[in-house]
DNA sequence: CCCTGATTCGC
DNA sequence: GCGAATCAGG
């Protein structure tokens, strides 16, 4: 398989869209995870969330260049050594004590820290750049988290009356109709809400509301991944 | 072990 | 330019 303009448009909606490399490479087909990351690489997409660099520059340097240079293998891999970057300010600590039990107290009790303080009690930040709030804060008038993974897909000569992928802009509902690959896969295309990357339909499946642990609703219909939703 | 992305390097 | 092999972290 070659990369042709389709398929790199493809791998570029898919990589910024929060699509896995292997997500990507599984819809593109013919190709391995390892060809998508590599070919990301090379068209100067890189970076997002990703699991291995929470390393922060410090000085660690393991002293083993002693005798066995062997052929094909460990060559020195300094991994990328980045431009000394500023400490990055540290999460204040989370409260939540691992697996402690919730203790069977029911009148807690436990005043919430200085209502008074009008901070938004910021805890993390989280992967997508959004922000967490503490449990207790949950007064957020907007749902900023996106339900999961936005994974557009391929797109489709055959439906040039469809919204495809390589329409997709601001004033569309992204939602994917249909299932990636299939001949009549395309994306709502609704004029969009307001603010948000789906339509006011859509927007209604997107974003549940956040209910109190324990009483979560289990399987919100998700773009992707899930049983059929058309 | 599974997953993830990053990097290297022979082709 | 491509991607398997490998690394490294969750």
């Amino acid at each position: 398989m070659s990369w042709t303009d389709e398929r790199i448009a493809t791998l570029k909606k898919m990589w910024e869209g929060g699509a896995t490399a292997s997500q990507i490479a599984d819809e593109l087909g013919g190709v391995s995870r390892n060809a998508v990351i590599g070919k990301a690489h090379r068209l100067g997409l890189k970076s997002r969330p990703s699991p291995v660099k929470a390393n922060e520059p410090k000085k660690v340097e393991k002293k083993a260049a002693a005798p066995s240079p062997a052929p094909r293998k460990p060559a020195p891999r300094p991994a990328a050594a980045k431009a000394p970057e500023p400490a990055a300010p540290p999460a204040p600590p989370r409260q939540t004590g691992g697996g402690e039990r919730a203790s069977a107290a029911p009148s807690s009790s436990q005043p919430l820290p200085n209502p008074s303080s009008n901070l938004p009690k910021i805890v993390s930040v989280g992967p997508g750049g959004f922000l967490r709030q503490g449990p207790g804060d949950q007064q957020a008038p907007i749902p900023p988290a996106p339900p999961r993974r936005l994974v557009p897909a391929k797109p489709s000569p055959e439906i040039a009356d469809k919204t495809s992928l390589l329409d997709l802009n601001d004033k569309v509902c992204r939602w994917p109709m249909g299932h990636p690959g299939e001949p009549d896969f395309h994306f709502c295309g609704g004029p969009v809400n307001p603010g948000f990357p789906y339509c006011v339909e859509h927007c209604g499946r997107a974003y549940q509301a956040q209910l109190p642990r324990g009483a979560r609703r289990p399987p919100p219909p998700l773009p992707f991944g899930g049983p059929r939703v058309r």
